[in-house]
DNA sequence: TGTACATCAGTGAACGCGCGTTCACTGATGTAC
DNA sequence: TGTACATCAGTGAACGCGCGTTCACTGATGTAC
C-alpha cells in the first residue's frame, strides 16, 4: 500500500530530480502514524522532514491543505484497491463480508499510514479536507453497492435500497475502525466478530424489506 | 442545552464571584461552530473571548485538554437528556426510531453547539480527549440498548446482539450527523429518510436473526 | 464595632518558540545557435 | 563541439505573529481577635 503514482512534474522536457510532490508525500506520511493526524502536521516540519527548506514546499504544493488533499486521494486508492481485491478472493457473499472486515482491520493493525490518514481525518481539518475524504468514501460505496447488487440479485427481490445499505456499511466500518486504531490488537477479533454481526445485521435487514416490499 | 452544573470552586467557605469554570466553558462554545473545533481552540483565545487575562485561564483549568474533556462531559449529558426524552414521548418502536432519528437531525440544525463539540472531536485530538467521546458514546448505547430491549422484548425472540444493535445504531447516526453539519438544510429532509431506513435495517436485520436462532 | 492579617483570584509584562510566508539569490540543467 | 543564454528548483535569512507558560504583583474579601 505503498506504491505511488508515476510522477507528473516534468513539463517541457527534462529537468534535474530534485525534490518531487511524491517525497513530499511520503514525508508526511512518515510523520503520521495512529496518534499523529494531518491536520496538526506543520508545513515547516514536512520540509525538515523531507530535507529541504521550508520554502522549497511551495514549489510542489500551495500549502498544507493541498498536500493534505493529494494524500487522502492517495490512500483512498489503496484502500479500495485492497479491499477489492479481498473482495474478488471471496465470491460468496457471506465470504465476502467476513473477508472485507478481515482485510479492513488487518489494514488497520498492520500501520497503514495511508488508512491511518482516511480514518482519522474524517471531521478535523478544513472543507476542502473533508470533502476530499467524503468523495472517497462515495467511491468506496459505489462499488460495494454494485457488488452486493450482483452478489444478491439471484435471491429473487435482492436487497432494499442497495445504496444505503453500502452507505450505511461504510460508513459504520469507518467509523468503527477510527476507534480501533487507539484499541490494544488484543480485541482485534472481537471487533471483527463486531463488525461481521453488525454488517450481517443490516443485509440481513435490506433483505427482509425487499421481501416484504415484493409480496405487497 | 446551555444549563450550567452549579459551580463547585467554592473551598472554604466563599470569595467573590470572579470568573468560573462554566464562564470559560461558555466562551469555549461561543467560539465553537459548525466549522470550528475544540481542538483548534487555542488558550489565549478562550481567555480573551471570557475577558481575563491568559494567565487566569490556569486558575480553573489545567490546560485547554482539561477544559475540552469538561466541554464534552456536559454536551453528552446534554444530548442524551434531549435524546431521551424524545424517546419517551414516542413510545412504539417504530415511532422511537423515527423520532429519535429527527430530534438528533433538529438538533444538529439547530446549532446546538455542545452537539457539533461531539460529533466533531471523535477523532481529533489528545487521547484524553477521544477517551471522554467514546464514553459519552458508550452511555449512549447502554440508554439505546435498554430501549431496544424493552420495546422488543413482547415480541418472543426480540433482537439479536442488542448490544451490538445499540452500538451500529449511535455509531452510524453520529457518523451521519457529522457530515450533516457540513450540508445544506435542504437536505435534512432526505438525511432523515436514509438515517431512518438504515436503523430500521439493522433492526429488521436484528430481529432476523434472533427468530433464526430460536428457531433451530 | 474596629483592626490586623491571611488568602487567593486575577493581573501585566515578559520569555522563548515554532510557525507561515517573503525576498533576492544561486547554480545546475537544458536549449539555441 | 563550444558558447551564450534562459529556466527554475532549491536556498538562507529575515519578518511579524500568536502561542503557552512563568513570574512577582495587587487588591478585594473573609477571618480572628
Amino acid at each position: 500500500m505503498t506504491d505511488a503514482p508515476p510522477p507528473d512534474t516534468e513539463v517541457g522536457h527534462a529537468r534535474k530530480a530534485g525534490i518531487s510532490r511524491d517525497d513530499l508525500l511520503a514525508a508526511a506520511l512518515r510523520l503520521i502514524g495512529p496518534h499523529r493526524s494531518v491536520s496538526t502536521l506543520s508545513l515547516r516540519e514536512v520540509a525538515r522532514e523531507a530535507g529541504i527548506a521550508p520554502n522549497s514546499f511551495y514549489r510542489q504544493f500551495r500549502d498544507m491543505d493541498e498536500l493534505a488533499v493529494a494524500l487522502i486521494d492517495l490512500a483512498g486508492r489503496s484502500l479500495r484497491r485492497i479491499v477489492g481485491a479481498a473482495r474478488h478472493r471471496a465470491e460468496t457473499q457471506r465470504g465476502i463480508v467476513r473477508s472485507s472486515v478481515e482485510t479492513f482491520m488487518e489494514q488497520v493493525r498492520a500501520d497503514d499510514k495511508l488508512l491511518h490518514v482516511l480514518l482519522r481525518e474524517g471531521t478535523a481539518g478544513s472543507d476542502a479536507f473533508k470533502q476530499a475524504v467524503d468523495r472517497e468514501l462515495s467511491f468506496f460505496e459505489d462499488e460495494l453497492r454494485s457488488d452486493l447488487v450482483r452478489l444478491t440479485s439471484a435471491e429473487g427481490a435482492g436487497l432494499h435500497r442497495p445504496d444505503l445499505v453500502a452507505k450505511a456499511i461504510t460508513r459504520l466500518v469507518f467509523a468503527m475502525g477510527a476507534t480501533a486504531m487507539d484499541l490494544p490488537p488484543e480485541r482485534d477479533r472481537e471487533l471483527i466478530e463486531q463488525l461481521s454481526t453488525m454488517v450481517a445485521m443490516i443485509i440481513s435487514g435490506a433483505r427482509t424489506m425487499a421481501q416484504k416490499r415484493t409480496r405487497r
